[in-house]
DNA sequence: CGCTGTTAGTTGCATATACAACAACAATAA
DNA sequence: TTATTGTTGTTGTATATGCAACTAACAGCG
């Protein structure tokens, strides 16, 4: 049995956690900054462009972008309301409805993606070396793959 | 001029992005299924435990624990709701009060400690290497001096 | 003293999130 | 067919967050 818990852990996670406070919230400013909506409503416009077509069910979206049901039923209806994404019955499952990104939403998009670019950028890119910013990549997936464990 | 931004660092950004989500909902998950209240009571205990003497200023807590005092103002008001803080009248400045600590909020960090201290090294510790923590901790470090500028 | 500007903290309001309960449908088995 | 169980999505409610307006108190200066 080794030692509890390396004190070096708890500080990597305790430095983990205040970047992601400080990096999610320079990033959200910037976007409001520019009058544009928070970056949520980008990455769901992200991933429905990504299927201009077929559109996504709802719980794929989900999915893809980590969100429950709860919050992106609501979310939707937000972006619906806003015109950015519409909602189609669905033939097959006549529960559900397929969401489809509109000329708005990718226009909304398109917008959006500049201001994200430069905040990755700035906070990101300019920061890190190419090494460290390969580390990071190991070490996220590390974290986000040993979490489907259990 | 080089390229506007790297695949790299964006994909970095966006595994920066999920793991934050993942595991801040993994951990919130272990405090609650212990019958736990949320992360950031934890973060206020512990900086109060750290003065128990002297107690701290709301805006002192604030800046250590990234909290706007919109937020504060009412997390304090549910802690003491709860009896795990009191606030005192600061005599060298009347508009605001010193908040302490109390037995119960020491109490109750010390039940939290055990269950944040295994998520940590359940989601951390054990799926890295003392290298790749020391890596991490660098980073995240830079991430962090870099917000200040600007 | 009065005046001004600044800071600490609270509150109202709009919005966002979590959780549970629910409705509608699908899929499967009897 | 009917019954049962699981899935998709919505809604009610409580709670949490962000923003702006506000109060109260400090600090500096005439």
């Amino acid at each position: 049995m080794e030692k509890v818990l390396s004190k070096q852990a708890e500080t990597a996670w305790i430095l983990l956690l205040r970047s992601q406070q400080v990096l999610m919230s320079q990033v959200e400013a910037m976007l409001k900054e520019a009058g544009l909506p928070p970056l949520s409503w980008y990455d769901v416009l992200l991933e429905l462009d990504r299927e201009p077509d077929s559109g996504l069910r709802q719980f794929e979206i989900g999915e893809r972008v980590l969100l429950n049901k709860h919050n992106l039923s609501r979310l939707i209806d937000r972006l619906e309301k806003r015109g950015l994404v519409k909602r189609q019955a669905c033939d097959t499952d006549g529960r559900g409805s397929i969401v489809h990104i509109t000329k708005q939403g990718i226009q909304m998009k398109s917008e959006m993606w500049p201001v994200y670019e430069s905040a990755i950028q700035k906070l990101i890119a300019e920061l890190l070396t190419p090494t460290q910013i390969r580390s990071l990549t190991e070490i996220m997936n590390t974290l986000l793959k040993g979490h489907t464990k259990t």
